[in-house]
DNA sequence: AAACATAGTGTTAAAGATACACAATGTCAA
DNA sequence: TTGACATTGTGTATCTTTAACACTATGTTT
């Protein structure tokens, strides 16, 4: 294929890339893909690509994961962007990169065509990863933990329903401490974010629980 | 001149814009420069500009905010990366944007080649601008008033040294509420920030008031 | 029907935030 | 030189928020 796009001044490539997070087996897990190609084949890296010329940034972050994992209808947020010249061997490339946060119930992978394999890793331990990849994922990780005191984010990882011990878990395992369940049941439902399902979820050989949901399950509020 | 610089798939351009506040004569003021050339040709614009090719993007957002306002050496941080296809009429352009904040006492400003002319306006007192770049100064705004609360963000405002009643008028114009006099000495000696600089203020004809210096001039503390 | 296991609930103490008023000190003018 | 002036600098009491803490309720299983 010949060299038909020309400017008059040389032009940056444009990429994003995705740090996704899901809460899997008690732990915080972060999905990486193994390259296809050149360069830094078969190293792990973020999922994410490069940016159609006529395609918003977002929606380019929301394709190349899709295409990539097969994962779609993420919560996804604008991270930084990455652009240090030497970043990549081949030219010059801006990356726009996102962090996702999905449910724990909506977690299956799919190997597609430009990855050949994608796989849930636990934060410590990230394999070496292609490009500036773990600097991404460092700051997107210091994001995640700062949104958790000022907003409601940890709720995009939960499913459509859930009680309020699975939430509370959820925050234990993001904040790796424990919490006292009184004081988590005030907080949480001063918040005024979620509302009783109307059901009881029963399992094991105790007391069910209230089912609860989330009013807006898209947004994330500000809160304090 | 040709275009000679190829590529197998188009390429957006890159360019940074800064938001850079400041403030003076008792209000938060934004800079912006009148428009030299096409597109928006004399329209109020963010400083900003095309990204050379090896530069890296803080740096090409420093350079073109000195080229064009001749102010320098200010704290600039990352805002967000703006890239809707159609935000620039002459190709697809994506814009990696900063914020910045200026001590009030070096605002002196030099009207540069790139730029026809440089100017503050007071937040509610902005033109129509070029591009998308009020969004960008809505969104910086947004992102200064959320820091004032958990950040030592302010103290990027105040020339080298000052005293606690400027300090507090700052604080006052960013938050635009009076603040009790004694309960904000206490709130800001306690983040152990700044120091006595060991000389005194004397304005007008009252009591002479102690002088104050950061101890990190460079740093943004996050606070609580 | 008794043992089990998690759900669900209130109160007290400690810490942090807010409200509030007057003495101290240098300047200026009479 | 003295008194009026204007802003600096300081402490305490109250309210609000956060943190600590233990037992009863309810369905399941044996």
């Amino acid at each position: 294929m010949a060299n038909q796009h020309c400017y008059q001044y040389p032009h940056p490539a444009v990429t994003t890339d995705v740090a996704v997070f899901t809460i899997r087996d008690q732990q915080l897990k972060l999905l990486l893909v193994q390259r296809a190609g050149e360069p830094y084949q078969n190293m792990w890296a973020l999922p994410g690509g490069f940016l159609n010329i006529d395609e918003d940034l977002e929606v380019c972050a929301k394709r190349e994961l899709e295409e990539e994992t097969g994962i779609s209808g993420v919560y996804l947020e604008q991270l930084y962007t990455f652009g240090a010249p030497n970043r990549d061997p081949r030219e010059r490339i801006i990356s726009v990169t996102y962090y996702a946060l999905v449910p724990s119930d909506r977690l299956q992978l799919k190997a597609a065509s430009d990855a050949a394999d994608a796989q849930w890793f636990a934060l410590d331990q990230i394999p070496p990863l292609a490009f500036d990849h773990q600097k991404i994922i460092t700051l997107a990780h210091r994001r995640l933990a700062a949104k958790l005191d000022y907003s409601t984010i940890a709720f995009q990882f939960m499913p459509e329903t859930f009680t309020l011990s699975e939430l509370q878990t959820v925050y234990e395992i993001l904040i790796n401490e424990q919490l006292d369940k009184r004081n988590f049941r005030k907080k949480i439902l001063a918040l005024k974010q979620i509302e009783e399902a109307g059901e009881l979820r029963r399992t094991g050989n105790h007391r069910p629980a209230q089912v609860y949901q989330l009013k807006n399950p898209e947004r994330v509020d500000i809160i304090k």
